[in-house]
DNA sequence: CCTACCGATCGGTAGG
DNA sequence: CCTACCGATCGGTAGG
């Protein structure tokens, strides 16, 4: 029995064990969106996967492992797209328009992990919450500073940037919904819509 | 001990046991707000009210009372502004800036409450659940309708009302932003600044 | 109001 | 990969 167990481990290694992971954090982050971090079991999940609770710790470390996975590459992906845009010598509304749009685009494609990341992240426990936290103020901070950068060019409204801020991420966080609606609308009409109610909002088209 | 009790429970009635279930509806809000519905243990609420868990069931039924109590508590509030709103003979306009600003006044002043009913809905049971959902469901369509009147008066721009439902509904759930932050700006700076962006986005001032 | 306690379920481990 | 199982914690009840 322990001779064919090894015998199976080995062969996952080098067949496909490199993606059974992401199968099991891909699964996770439907699960968690689903039923919410806590609500979600590793019996759930292993239902889902297709093995036996234990077994997924042959994969990963623990349940709140799934949720750092989930977080900080969301995270990450958020923090890259950022520097990318300040680096760019283009008008400042159009770095503002330009981190909507990868908002609006990663909500409608990633929305699973993307929905987690935002939601249930005060479940993370203590060295990865603080800094989870941390980066998601500075991501704040710097979204805001495009949009103060906007205002002093005259591209932007006098508004409070902090506010406007609050605004749009949680507006496209507003996703979700189109997500669980029945009848949608494209995606293309979708992001179309959203971009005129935002941009509009913020300038005075 | 059993007299001594009666006596006590006689009293309660008499003095403030009106006021008693009250206060565990609220504290119940300001825990499930802070750690998720799932996450908050009726060990947890007994301590912030002051008494041991197994007292609790002397005034609710189960923990999951409580989250009816606060989702349809909220619910009816907004479906009455709702009400109140349509049948009021003002420009199309103005019924949607009026929502709005009910939508923030609700978030700033009763925000646990609102914020629980918000994000936490999803963990009542089915009959409750399929009605709230249908209640939440119609709600949104009468915002719609308001828009979609505002669209014909050729005083809202052409956009796809439900998406601006949803982007409204959410943009003004991101008050729970400003309430976590510890430099606030006044609670009227923060509305002014919404409806300024929000109606602004829908208008074409 | 409290003490005592129950059955269910949870995340996770041992061992093969 | 699985079976077997553990300690902790949960919502809730009995009884006074």
């Amino acid at each position: 029995m322990l001779v064919y167990y090894l015998r199976l481990m080995a062969r996952i290694k080098i067949d496909k064990n490199s993606s059974r992971k992401e199968v099991i954090v891909a699964k996770a982050a439907a699960l968690f969106r689903e039923k919410g971090f806590k609500a979600a079991s590793m019996r759930d999940l292993a239902e889902s996967v297709g093995v036996e609770a234990a077994s997924l710790y042959n994969h990963i470390k623990s349940k709140t492992e799934l949720l750092h996975e989930l977080c900080f590459g969301v995270a990450n992906r958020f923090m890259h797209k950022m520097d990318e845009v300040e680096s760019q010598k283009i008008p400042a509304i159009e770095k503002v328009e330009t981190m909507i749009r990868f908002h609006i685009d990663e909500m409608i494609n990633h929305y699973e992990e993307v929905y987690v990341s935002d939601r249930e992240w005060k479940h993370l426990s203590d060295p990865y919450l603080s800094n989870f936290q941390n980066q998601r103020r500075m991501y704040r901070k710097r979204f805001a500073a495009l949009i103060e950068a906007g205002i002093r060019d005259k591209e932007i409204k006098k508004i409070d940037a902090p506010t406007a801020v609050l605004i749009l991420l949680h507006a496209i966080g507003g996703i979700e919904s189109w997500h669980r609606s029945t009848q949608k609308i494209s995606a293309a009409a979708l992001t179309d819509n959203m971009i005129t109610i935002l941009v509009g909002g913020l300038t005075n088209k």
